[in-house]
RNA sequence: GGUGGCAUAGCUCAGCUGGAUAGAGCACCUGCCUUCUAAGCAGGCGGUCGAAGGUUCGAAUCCUUCUGCCAUCACCA
C-alpha cells in the first residue's frame, strides 16, 4: 500500500480522536528539500473543520501518528505543514515487493474497450518533415502510454492519397520526368515525387508571371494558369476512373509508400492498421444522406448540405458540396464510422493532428454526437503546437522545411562525432557503433521533442544542434549505460543480484530518495495516459536519473564493504535501469548497454 | 471582428486537483577524473511568473479586463 493511503486513514483517525471531527480529505505533498521529512500533510485545509492554530493542530496529529502508525518514525511542524519521517522498513518492504515485478508500473490486465490512436496521416505528394516527426512521436508515444495504463490500443493513420496535391506531382512528372523512377535515380520514392511537386510549383509560378505580363491580374492568373487547369483536369479524370491516370497514381503512390516505410522504420514507429482516403472519401455520403432524413443536416437551394451549429456557439458548416462531392468533413465522418464497424471493441479514438485543426475536430465530434453515436463522447483531438523555425512557419512550397530523413541523419552524425571524440567504444565493431550512434542521435531528437508539453509550440533552430547534455535523451541513456556497466561488473564478481532484500539496512538519504521516486512511476503512467502527455514521462525519467546520478557519484556501490548494503545497492541500480527502460519504451527511445 | 491557444531566468523548458523561500537544463563562473563510464557530480550567478484588478488564511495556478504572439472562422485539405 502506498504511504499516502496509509496516512490518509490515520490522519482522519487522529483528527477524529483528538477533535472529534470527520475530515473528508487529507492533502499531501512531498516534503521540500530544506526540511526533514518524506511526506508532508498540509494542515491549512483542515481549518475549515477544525478551529485552532495550524501549527498546534499539526503537532497534535504528528504525535498521534508517531504513537499509532508503525511506519512513522518522527515528525516536525513548520507553520501549517506537518512533515513526516517514514522509517526505512517501509521503503525496504516496498522495494522487496516490486523488485521482481517484471513490468513494474504497467497495468497488465487490459480494458475490454479499445482505443484507436491515429497519427502521421501524411499527404502522398511529398516527403515527411519535422512537423510529421512531432506528430509521429507524439501519436506513437501516447499509444504506448495508453497501453501501459491498461488500454487496448490500435494504431492507425489515414493516408491522404487522393486530391489535387498528388495530381500536381503526377502532372509534373509526366511533363518533366522523362520516365525517371526511384530505381533509375537512386532517390527515395517520396523524395522523387516531392521533387516533382516542387517542379510543378515553380512551373505554376512562371505561368502566373507570364500571364501577369500579358495583362492578366494576379488573382485571375492564379486560377487560370494552364498547368493548374491541367492538374484539375487530371483530378476529374481520376475521379472518373480513367485507367491511365489511375495507373500513374498507383505507381507514384507506391513510390511514396516505400519511401515512407523507410522513414517510419528509422523513426521507430509502426501501425496496426491503415486507412486510405481513396477508400473512405465516399463513405461519409451515406451518413450525410441519413442525417438529412433525420433532420440533423439541411439542404440549401443550391443543393449543398449543411449543419447548423450556431446554438452550440459555432457556425454553419458544410458537409457536402452542391455538386454532391465530399468535403474533408464528409470523409472524416465516414472514416470514423468505418473504424467502429471494423473494430467492434473500439470505445474511443485519439486523433493526433496539429492545433490548426482544433475547430475542425470540435465540429466533427459535435456532428457525430448529434448523429447519435454513443462513442462520440470518447473522441479526443490530441492537438499539438506547430514546430516553427526561426524564420517562421515551415512551408513545403517554399522549401523552408526540415526534412525528416535529413534531420535523423544529422542527429546520428552528431552522436557519432561526440562519441568518437570521447572514444569509449574501442572494443565495439563498426556495425555496433553505427547502431549505437543511431540510438543516441534519435534518442536526443525524440526526447527533445517529447519532453515539451504537446500543446506548446516548439521553436526549432537547425543552426543550433539539439543538446546532448543536461535534460536530454543521451543524458538518460548514459545513466542507463553506466548502470549496465555496474551490473556487468557485479556479475563478474559474483554479487548475488537476486539475493534477499535485508530489512535491516540503514538507508542512505540518496537511496531513500530513489525509492520514493520509483514509487511514483505507476501513477505517473496513469497521469500521462489521462493527459495524453509523453512530457510527463520524460520529465519523470529525468528526475529519476538526476537522483540516481547523485547517488552514483556520492555513494560507492561495488566498493561498499558491507555485503548487505552492496547487494541492495546493486539491486536498486538494476531497478532504476528497468524503470528507465520502461519509461523510454513509452517514449519510443532505445537505451544502450554502453556508450 | 468572432472563437480557441500560448506568455515563468539571457535561451529551452518543469511547476499535480490553489499551499512553505517559484525549480531544472543550456550559457557564464568555481571546484571534482590513481576509486563503479566526467554525455557526470558538487556549488555560484541569474525571476516585479506579460500588465492591472478580484476571490482566498494562502495565487505562477482560479475569475475579470487589457497587451503581445499564434491558429482558426472557405463548396481547400
Amino acid at each position: 500500500m502506498r504511504i499516502q493511503e496509509i496516512l490518509t486513514t490515520k490522519v482522519k483517525e487522529a483528527v477524529l480522536s483528538i477533535y472529534n471531527v470527520e475530515l473528508p480529505t487529507v492533502e499531501f505533498q512531498p516534503t521540500r528539500k530544506d526540511f526533514a521529512g518524506d511526506i508532508t500533510v498540509v494542515v491549512f485545509p483542515m481549518l475549515r473543520f477544525v478551529k485552532g492554530n495550524p501549527a498546534v493542530i499539526g503537532t497534535e496529529i504528528g504525535k498521534f501518528l508517531k504513537k499509532n502508525v508503525a511506519e512513522v518514525e518522527g515528525f516536525n511542524t513548520v507553520k501549517g505543514f506537518l512533515n513526516i519521517i517514514i522509517n526505512n522498513t517501509f521503503y525496504l518492504n516496498f522495494f522487496k515487493e516490486i523488485r521482481d515485478v517484471a513490468k513494474y508500473g504497467y497495468v497488465v490486465e487490459k480494458d475490454s474497450e479499445a482505443v484507436m490512436v491515429e497519427y502521421s496521416s501524411p499527404n502522398t505528394n511529398k516527403p515527411l518533415h519535422l512537423g510529421h516527426i512531432r506528430n509521429n512521436l507524439l501519436g506513437y508515444s501516447v499509444a504506448e502510454i495508453l497501453k501501459a495504463s491498461g488500454k487496448k490500443v490500435y494504431k492507425t493513420q489515414i493516408i491522404n492519397d487522393r486530391g489535387i496535391h498528388i495530381c500536381k506531382s503526377m502532372l509534373a512528372w509526366e511533363r518533366f520526368g522523362n520516365g525517371e523512377t526511384p530505381k533509375s535515380t537512386g532517390l527515395k520514392g517520396d523524395k522523387l515525387v516531392g521533387n516533382y511537386y516542387v517542379k510543378f510549383n515553380s512551373a505554376y509560378k512562371e505561368e502566373i508571371a507570364k500571364l501577369v505580363v500579358e495583362g492578366s491580374t494576379e488573382k485571375v492568373a492564379e486560377k487560370e494558369a494552364p498547368i493548374l487547369l491541367e492538374a484539375q483536369e487530371m483530378l476529374r479524370k481520376w475521379e472518373a476512373g480513367d485507367a491511365d491516370v489511375i495507373a500513374l497514381w498507383k505507381r507514384m503512390n507506391q513510390w511514396v509508400y516505400s519511401g515512407f516505410e523507410v522513414t517510419y522504420k528509422n523513426l521507430g514507429v509502426d501501425f496496426d492498421t491503415l486507412y486510405y482516403e481513396s477508400n473512405t472519401y465516399l463513405l461519409g455520403k451515406d451518413i450525410v444522406e441519413g442525417g438529412l432524413k433525420s433532420g440533423v443536416f439541411f439542404k440549401k437551394e443550391d443543393g449543398s448540405v449543411w449543419i447548423d451549429l450556431t446554438e452550440d456557439g459555432l457556425d454553419e458548416k458544410i458537409v457536402l458540396r452542391s455538386d454532391g462531392t465530399a468535403v474533408y468533413m464528409t470523409q472524416d465522418l465516414g472514416t470514423a464510422i468505418q473504424r467502429v464497424k471494423d473494430f467492434e471493441d473500439i470505445g474511443g479514438m485519439v486523433y493526433t493532428v496539429g492545433n490548426e485543426q482544433d475547430y475542425h475536430f470540435k465540429v466533427l465530434f459535435l456532428i457525430l454526437k448529434k448523429l447519435g453515436f454513443s462513442w462520440a463522447d470518447k473522441l479526443f483531438h490530441l492537438s499539438y503546437g506547430m514546430v516553427d523555425l526561426p524564420t517562421g512557419k515551415m512551408k513545403s512550397r517554399e522549401g523552408t522545411v526540415v526534412d525528416a530523413d535529413d534531420l535523423m541523419q544529422d542527429m546520428t552524425q552528431t552522436a557519432a562525432s561526440i562519441s568518437q571524440e570521447l572514444g569509449k567504444l574501442e572494443e565495439y565493431s563498426e556495425e555496433k557503433k553505427l547502431e549505437l550512434y543511431g540510438m543516441i542521435g534519435l534518442g536526443a531528437l525524440k526526447y527533445y521533442i517529447l519532453k515539451v508539453d504537446p500543446k506548446k509550440r516548439i521553436l526549432f533552430n537547425p543552426e543550433e544542434s539539439v543538446d546532448f547534455q543536461g535534460n536530454t535523451g543521451p543524458f538518460i541513456q548514459y545513466t542507463h549505460a553506466r548502470i549496465q556497466s555496474i551490473l556487468r561488473k557485479a556479475k563478474e564478481t559474483n554479487v548475488p543480484v537476486l539475493g534477499e532484500v535485508s530489512l535491516s539496512i540503514n538507508l542512505h538519504e540518496k537511496e531513500k530518495e530513489l525509492l520514493k521516486q520509483i514509487e511514483l512511476f505507476p501513477e505517473i503512467i496513469q497521469l500521462a495516459a489521462e493527459n495524453y502527455s509523453p512530457a510527463l514521462i520524460a520529465n519523470y525519467t529525468y528526475d529519476l536519473v538526476k537522483c540516481f546520478n547523485s547517488f552514483y557519484q556520492n555513494v560507492s556501490i561495488l566498493g561498499e564493504s558491507n555485503e548487505e548494503n552492496k547487494v541492495f545497492r546493486v539491486q536498486l541500480s538494476q531497478k532504476v535501469a528497468e524503470v528507465i527502460q520502461s519509461s523510454f519504451k513509452l517514449l519510443g527511445i532505445e537505451v544502450p548497454e554502453r556508450m
